[in-house]
DNA sequence: AAATGTTTTAATCATATGATTAATTTGTAA
DNA sequence: TTACAAATTAATCATATGATTAAAACATTT
């Protein structure tokens, strides 16, 4: 009998860790529908696909998240978290310049989306529907607003080492220079036979000179 | 008898219009279609909505188009066209400058684009998941291989005009800096409560500025 | 070990959706 | 006018898809 003993704890802790990973099966579907969701988006994505990679039953995505909606819409909101997240922390951070901002963003974002390539289009292509109820969830807005970011540049401004012209200029550049290359991504494949290795290394490249770049327009 | 003659003569040409409209039908379901598909995206697109928006019964859609697979490659196909056409028609002109070319692209595409916002995020969004079908159908690569901005560009880069990195540098930063703006619209407006006029008021600057930031991000 | 609660599954349901069919209407020509 | 072809529609089909249910497996507590 006590032979069996130290089977029967052994599955007991197997199955005590399996139990602990209760946590774990909610996070395999999360990061199944991650995976999919990013991929594919909301309406081209099947509940099915998500259970068979997250190697689950379909009726125990239901079971944990209640509906493909509200699956997503976790998903959702917690994947413009982490992006936005990035920015936030560079632009709220007193201790850094204006310049040192711009490069801290352009590095952290390369690095952010040669990670995770489909996140700004999935974001952008699933906002174009949905109400913009993910933002009023996020306090995006009012953080930027007394962000260091925001005093630094006004000043800039207002002692001319940056042009007049309005605001969402610089955000659109800098945004756009750093994103646009992972939005694109597909046509240059497609068009300019450019594969991955090619990629990265001008994304590499980009991360020093978008700075730069950065300055020479925004100056007066 | 007579009597009724104008009228049969009237709903005769009203009917001969119609028939003449046969390409009319066709027309007004691909024109639907369009509406349906740049808002939606295929997977998110139910064909009893183009149907409804044309004004007409689901079944004529099948009858004209088969299916609406064929139907949306027919529509990506045009829209692909008619996006690209403006390049090449401004990059292949042997008759102006690179500079000239720069001014022309910016201010054509953004003409464009406010016209048609949603286009840059269909095309982009939709490529991403299907396979390349639609590049190897546009000759787009080969005509910009040899086109007037080609030349000029490769002798600039000699001259030391412009900058010794790679020209998809180029490409990223020009079409970045007009079309990521309309990609990241919703953004704006949810985010920065941005109202349509201010934006195309914003637009309308980026026609002038454009041009200047790239010859300076350009320069050696 | 028995009782109880929780997690997981197989089977099934209800509806949405793309497509087809058979009949009807409309236009054209003899 | 009649006959024939083309366009259009209402009704229906087949399947995909999100969701639910009832039972089984598993874990926990007593």
């Amino acid at each position: 009998m006590s032979l069996y003993l130290p089977y029967t704890v052994g599955l007991m802790a197997a199955k005590k860790e399996n139990r602990k990973l209760d946590r774990s099966t909610e996070e395999k579907i999360k990061s199944a529908a991650r995976t999919v969701f990013h991929k594919k988006g909301f309406a081209a994505t099947r509940t099915r696909e998500i259970a068979e990679e997250a190697g689950i039953n379909l009726a125990l995505l239901n079971y944990y998240f209640r509906s493909k909606e509200k699956l997503f819409q976790i998903i959702m909101l917690e994947t413009m978290q982490g992006f936005y997240q990035t920015m936030i922390i560079v632009f709220m951070d007193g201790s850094t310049t204006l310049e040192e901002k711009i490069e801290q963003v352009a590095e952290k974002y390369i690095d952010l989306v040669v990670e995770q390539p489909e996140i700004p289009l999935f974001i952008l292509s699933e906002i174009r529907n949905s109400s913009g109820d993910f933002f009023t969830k996020l306090p995006i807005n009012e953080l930027l607003k007394k962000s260091s970011f925001m005093q630094q540049f006004q000043e800039a401004v207002q002692q001319k080492k940056v042009a007049d012209v309005h605001p969402i200029h610089f955000v659109l550049n800098l945004m756009g220079l750093i994103v646009f290359p992972f939005i694109a991504r597909p046509v240059l494949t497609h068009l300019g036979e450019m594969a991955d290795a090619q990629f990265r290394t001008v994304m590499e490249e980009r991360k020093k000179l978008i700075p730069v770049w950065m300055k020479t327009i925004m100056a007066p």
